[in-house]
DNA sequence: GTGGTCTAGACCACG
DNA sequence: GTGGTCTAGACCACG
């Protein structure tokens, strides 16, 4: 899996490249139990710290997102814990976006739409 | 319009309040033409500092959301501008949601429902 | 309150501090909505890196112990929410103790005689 | 006895292992005298390391909770020696968790009940 | 002035 | 070899 840095971003590199992992984890293109490169091959690969990196994957250990073995290393988690429900973060700012996106123009379909893309 | 604050939040506070004005705009609470209400009163209303107040109004005076002027203050605007089509950031926040959402076991029609309700 | 750091013990710094603070908290030498000590004024008193004392206070805060509003500061959370249980980590750190305990000779008096010294 | 590892967990697998027998031996699941599995047996049995598992009972003998010898390998000690105490070290955890719970709303009595169930 | 982020570099325990 | 911790120093957004 390609991980891309946007560095003119607001978002911190450590929150971009956790966003990327959870998005590739939900698509399928990270497998549960799959490797995860490791934090000192992650950080030479984006061409960031190795300190960057490891705050990355502790927010995704902490998060039940992945788990690190000491041995191997960091994997995708076999059985991520399922909440049921969309955090309350998460709906806030899906409210906002829904908000922009109706004041842009933008139709209830075209946004159901890219729900059925993205999930 | 009320407005609160999380204090808890890591969202910025100008930020908080903008994303408000900006939601009230689309649910119809603020009209188009709709005064409101000044830096200084608002800052007095949420105990906030009017530097802050006058961040959240330039922002959203660039974005095209109000209009302002000396004499009049800000208002929303009559006509704001459509572009049609949802902007790359707000996509790609849409994507993660989605993407958390499924991780957490949330199935698609429960995210379209707040579509919906947002809308 | 005074913060003191054991460098021998194998508990991280970090976490030494954020340890300290909760009993403090707990104990009421630390009340709610009490100023805590800048990150850059705790890590001078106490000798150690900033990014030490930074990471105590987010992980303080991501625990709901504390919050950080970006004028004033780090500060004790006014209502730490309360789950009402003890975590299943401290059930079973708890019951390692209560054998080692045993073990020595300590009897079952002895340790309630400690829980309502600490409570 | 059996020893499960909790492959989540920080704690390192070692000291899993040896929390898991000293909690035995405390329970009287573990008698004393009582033979332990081989090292060898213990690593296959778990799924770890042999170093791993050698680790355990190093920690073990040299805080007095089993002998080993060439010949029988390692038994239980038959007269643990009775310090009397608590170690400081339990004595500072076991305040760290009473100072938890109380902040989470968990009462002295839940503690001491806690207690008598693991005593 | 405050916490948040990041770098370059180092050492350590675990396995 | 792996992630976890820590330092010394820097820059930045928020308010």
């Amino acid at each position: 899996m390609i991980i891309g840095i946007d560095e003119y971003s607001d978002v911190p590199i450590y929150m971009q490249i956790r966003n990327q992992i959870v998005m590739g984890i939900s698509s399928g293109e990270l497998k549960p139990g799959e490797q995860l490169p490791t934090v000192r091959a992650l950080a030479l690969e984006i061409g960031i710290n190795t300190m960057t990196v490891s705050k990355t994957y502790q927010l995704l250990k902490q998060e039940g997102y992945i788990m690190t073995d000491r041995k191997n290393g960091a994997r995708v988690r076999e059985n991520i814990t399922q909440s049921g429900v969309i955090s309350e973060e998460n709906k806030l700012q899906l409210r906002r976006i829904v908000s922009e996106a109706r004041l842009s123009g933008v139709g209830k379909d075209a946004l159901k739409k890219l729900i059925d893309e993205f999930y």
